[in-house]
DNA sequence: TCTGGCACTCGCGTGTGCAGAGTGCCAGGG
DNA sequence: CCCTGGCACTCTGCACACGCGAGTGCCAGA
């Protein structure tokens, strides 16, 4: 008895795994007669009916109309993610092309535009793809610059590539000589730490210098912390807006608030931010935070130089999107971008 | 009778410019008699009939169909913005929030960033700005630092603010003397120079050095001339196309090319590349090259930090755009940003 | 040269009718 | 007890017809 319980459920689920996939091929309401035509399910219409009302009544589907045919809710997705789907692996020509297309990257800013380019290309969906964050990355080397007489520029290198740089007004005029003394002394305390952790060890390196030279000492390391402490600028780049044209025929209502969505760079962030570090997550629906996103679905993955993640990046498209495609590439890419990072 | 020929024609177009106020304000053709109702010109319909049927002779408006009301062609436009109207300066209010949004600005990418989303919204279309152009610029300091034994990090700075950096993979191990007899020399020869000119300045310079560090010298400068030269890397920054959505009916298809170009920075720097360099240039409908664009019209201006331009802004909208008010706020922006360009 | 009048043309919104797809339910069979 | 075939029902989408209103072009008169 019990083993025919889970039989049904089984079907039951097998019903619910072929109305996504059909929904998300042809984007219309799929029927129960459509449905066993396409999918060999050994039973018939009728039976699928039964299915589909039990379906229904859970919450997993929908039917936009008395007599139309069904369509999977939020719920009904994120029971096709989590129990229904794997993770389609790409293909070894896709897996070439993305190492080729990511191999002539030159700098950072190209490796994450043609990061985002490619994901874009390969979902055909919105591609999002986050600045390896300060906060994780170590410092490489900081460099100071007299310009003026009393101008230095500080530029900040990380060990991701990513350069940062700021104007620094000295209270005087900065000796060569101490410029490059305080340059050796911050590069031996801070080079290969955590960013976060570079005040602490820079604290106390105005006492090394003559009191005559510790404004000067003070007002750089301030500007440096500032600088270290600014997660704010955490960069964000885009790519395949153009995508959204395909998203629906009741298009201005829908794509308005999702082109207002990805213009704000604070709303990208946190939505990246919601990603646990390793594994992807996927947000269907209304499960994302920002309601312009209502009607969307985020696929988002760490990635990383090393073990661990320094950003992030992800996919936005319509809740009826291939998840299981989707995911395959957003995996691969990441993958990739890591070892690129790793490399260079 | 000449005199009333001159007058005839003052009429026509005063019907014309009564037209394009109309139809860009209520985005629906424009009827002899609604025209009479709004404008006080001091005829009847049907003479505005009669004179609306020769501006459709000579192709300046066309009726989408037999009983319907009038609409501006580009070729109308075209005459609206040459001749009839006139750029409409911003109110006093307007300019001081601009300053006041674009003075608090900290660095380059700040700067741009406020820009392009300033200009969106005065515009409630998509801005569009060009990074300071790298050929236009001038050097302010070239920085070498070494990371590692035999690799170094090459920064270049530009008067404008823009910074850009590359690694260069040396032949041998890079003293660190020979690495600041570099740096001076460099620096003294490029500083203050057009970057295009730099090359040239810079060519001997392998000669002062000991053979020995000939090919590292060379390696170098090689990287060097590659960062000067490369005029593709010229970066462009987007907002506003949440505005698109107030495009019109027939969305997805007047939309969807309208992204892919947005998207392609090669589209977008060569539509930018058409303004001539000081005056305002505007782009009505077919007049723009790339197709897709075909119903947009853009409106563009050099912007720089003293007499000469070092790079574009401008903005793309719908043919049916408020001209004189676009036109105004590109011009007010561009000498704005132009000012806080001078002042850093 | 402008004006008022008039007949004409269409686009658009509304309403009706029909076909098709899909459902829910019920009774019968394994 | 579950599955199946059949049947009546509901609803959408589409095609077509119709009438209204806006707008025009033209003509005769001031």
């Amino acid at each position: 008895m019990a083993g025919e319980v889970r039989q049904l459920d089984d079907r039951k689920l097998a019903v619910l795994r072929a109305i996504v996939q059909d929904y998300v091929g042809t984007e219309e309401p799929v029927g129960s007669k459509a449905l066993v035509e396409r999918h060999n399910l050994g039973v018939s219409p009728a039976t699928v009916r039964n299915d589909m009302a039990a379906l229904e009544e859970e919450g997993y589907i929908h039917q936009p109309h008395t007599s139309a045919g069904r369509i999977p809710t939020d719920k009904g997705y994120r029971l096709f993610v989590d129990k229904l789907a794997e993770i389609k692996p790409m293909s070894s020509p896709e897996r070439r092309a993305i190492r080729h297309f990511l191999d002539g990257a030159v700098d950072l800013d190209d490796v994450v535009t043609r990061t985002v380019r490619l994901l874009a290309q390969l979902t055909r969906q919105v591609a999002v793809v986050q600045y390896p964050s300060l906060t994780r990355s170590t410092v490489r080397h900081i460099e100071l610059v007299a310009l003026a007489p009393a101008k230095v520029m500080l530029v900040l290198i990380t060990n991701t590539g990513r350069v940062e740089q700021r104007m620094v007004d000295c209270p005087g005029t900065v000796g060569e000589t101490v410029l490059a003394d305080l340059r050796a002394r911050i590069n031996a305390r801070a080079a290969g730490q955590r960013l976060p952790d570079v005040p602490g060890l820079l604290e106390e390196l105005p006492g090394a210098f003559e009191q005559a030279d510790r404004p000067t000492v003070s007002t750089v390391l301030a500007t440096l912390f500032e600088a270290l402490a600014e997660q704010n600028e955490e960069r964000i780049m885009l790519a395949g807006t153009a995508n959204l044209t395909r998203f629906g025929h009741d298009f201005p209502l829908t794509i308005q608030p999702v082109l207002e969505a990805l213009e704000e760079q604070v709303v990208l962030l946190r939505l990246l931010g919601e990603t646990t570090d390793a594994a992807m997550t996927v947000r269907i629906g209304r499960e994302n935070a920002y309601e312009g996103l209502n009607s969307t679905s985020v696929v988002s993955v760490g990635y990383g130089s090393g073990d661990e993640s320094v950003a992030k990046l992800g996919v936005i498209g319509p809740t009826r999107m291939d998840y299981p495609g989707t995911m395959g590439a957003v995996r691969a890419v990441a993958r990739y971008v890591g070892q690129i990072l790793a490399e260079s």
